[in-house]
RNA sequence: GGUCCCAUCGUCUAGUGGCCUAGGAUACUGGCCUCUCACGCCAGAGACACGGGUUCGAAUCCCGUUGGGACUACCA
């Protein structure tokens, strides 16, 4: 049996998106499921959109997401002699003509039609006047005006159009730059792509491209489309849904692992299946169980499975990847054993990389911070005997441990008479300004006897301050 | 306007004529666990767009309506 082979053609216009990536994902997996080939092909044929800055984006978000190709990328810019004899074969065979009409001229005549109620399809004009090469002019496609053309799609079965609706497409710009349906099919049919996997906003391209195909006498792939994602207001999926680059997540500190799970069971299912690894997602995706309906990007979703994915990593690897975060913070840096536990702590706490470098904050800066509220409420007066029994007995304790340390409390809680929730929080507060927190053992246990017994000191300060400025 | 696509809880989905008094996930609510917050566990609420058919039987098949989306370029 022939290999598979698949494509993934972003034009550089701008960052991966959301949806260009669950498209080459697809793609991917897909190939990779069958042991096929994955090719990456940049359409930089608008010359007045494309950026080496994209290439270079998209290039980036690909590798972030783990998605490799076997072949290319290649750039239609550098393939334009390839274009040029598909179009003189057209020329030749009659399935193409030169077009002297300019691109003002052809609006004009769509506007017109268009308001006298006839399809805005440009007229053929030029059809028939034999016209050569010349400045301004174009090759436009001799497309069959009667008959159907059907698409069996993969996904959405068979879907026919009448030939009546297609018009004469510019295959080749006054520019000599091949359009995008030209240049697409001559790719695919030059590169021997067996299924050509893309958003469905191509279905209504499709016919005409099949047609393309059948003059150039070339075999038709199989082609899959499939539905698109939609914003919260249902609408297709743009900037103001919020992020729609892929790096923005990066950046927002999501992990490759939950956006691509996420993507790809967008708009896939494996029965009641959630979460895949990169394997499973190879060994089980199969374009038969891709929905057909619009999704609708869910952020909580992603956030829940992110937040799964944070904490089955291990710490020291997330440890590495929280750095930039907390750099980011100004925060200082410390060592890779202290980090590392710390993160660990945090694991199930963090739905982000950038929560979690936020929540790092009271373990590795300098000074906390009281919150206003948390110090009104729990750095009171009669929390200053407590502290000062604490602080001794936690000088006099040799070995940290955190059955140890939760003796130490519940000793002093009990002589007290409170219960432990009494001295914890205020202690919590002392420690990290803030009212949640991981664990306060296994915090006082990371942070050290020197800081722990510092910040009660300072909360102990803070309080008799209080005291004479607000007394009440 | 024309062409095409789509339609199950708020959201992602399972479901391919009887296993459906419609399952799972997320979000939400309540409870348990507990030093706080999470995690985890348990429970609750929540959907087959509407109307006609076909059939002994329809979320599943057909038609229509409504609603949504995409395309309609010398963009891709």
């Amino acid at each position: 049996m022939e290999p598979i082979i698949t494509r993934f053609a972003p034009s550089p216009t701008g960052y991966l998106h959301i949806g260009g990536a669950r498209t080459a994902l697809f793609n991917w997996l897909f190939a990779r499921h069958h042991r096929g080939v994955f090719i990456l092909r940049i359409e930089d044929t608008d010359l007045e959109r494309s950026t080496e800055e994209s290439i270079k984006a998209i290039l980036d978000a690909m590798e972030w997401l783990g998605m490799d190709w076997d072949q290319g990328p290649y750039y239609q810019t550098a393939r334009l002699e390839l274009y040029r004899e598909y179009v003189q074969r057209l020329l030749g065979s009659g399935h193409a003509y030169w077009c002297e009409c300019s691109p003002e001229e052809v609006e004009r005549r769509r506007q017109e039609a268009l308001k006298a109620g006839r399809k805005p399809k440009y007229d053929g004009r030029c059809r028939d006047k034999g016209l050569g090469p010349g400045p301004g002019r174009v090759v436009r496609f001799r497309c069959p005006q009667a008959g159907t053309t059907v698409l069996n799609d993969l996904i959405k079965g068979p879907i026919e159009f009448d030939n009546a609706e297609l018009d004469d497409l510019v295959l080749l710009r006054s520019d000599g730059m091949p359009t995008y349906n030209f240049a697409v099919v001559v790719d695919d049919v030059s590169m021997g792509i067996t299924h050509v996997i893309r958003g469905d906003d191509h279905v209504n391209n499709t016919p005409r491209q099949i047609l393309l195909y059948h003059a150039l006498g070339a075999p038709l792939p199989r082609f899959a489309h499939v539905p698109m994602i939609l914003g919260q207001d249902r609408t297709r999926l743009s900037k103001r849904h919020g992020a729609t680059s892929v790096m923005a997540y990066k950046d927002m500190g999501f992990l490759p692992e939950a956006l691509v799970n996420y993507l790809v069971r967008l708009g896939w299912s494996y029965g009641d299946q959630e979460i895949f690894s990169r394997d499973e997602l190879i060994e089980k995706f199969d374009l038969s169980r891709v929905g057909s309906s619009a999704a609708v990007f869910d952020m909580e979703k992603l956030l829940w499975l992110n937040a799964h994915y944070i904490r089955e990593k291990p710490a020291a690897e997330l440890r590495d990847l929280v750095k930039p975060f907390v750099r980011a913070l100004n925060l200082p840096e410390k060592d890779d054993v202290f980090l590392e536990r710390a993160v660990a702590t945090l694991q199930p706490r963090s739905r982000t990389l950038k929560e979690m470098a936020e929540a790092l904050r009271f373990y590795v800066a300098d000074e906390v911070a009281y919150d206003e509220q948390a110090a009104r409420k729990f750095l009171t007066p009669e929390m200053l005997r407590p502290f000062q029994m604490l602080i001794q007995r936690l000088e006099t304790l040799d070995g940290f441990s955190e059955e140890a340390l939760e003796k130490i409390f519940r000793d002093l809680a009990e002589e007290l008479g409170v219960k432990l929730g009494k001295i914890a929080q205020p202690v919590r507060v002392a420690l990290t300004g803030v009212t949640a927190s991981p664990g306060l053992f296994e915090i006082i246990d990371i942070l050290g006897k020197k800081v722990v017994i510092h910040r009660l000191h300072k909360a102990c300060a803070f309080i008799q301050k209080r005291m004479t400025s607000d007394p009440k």
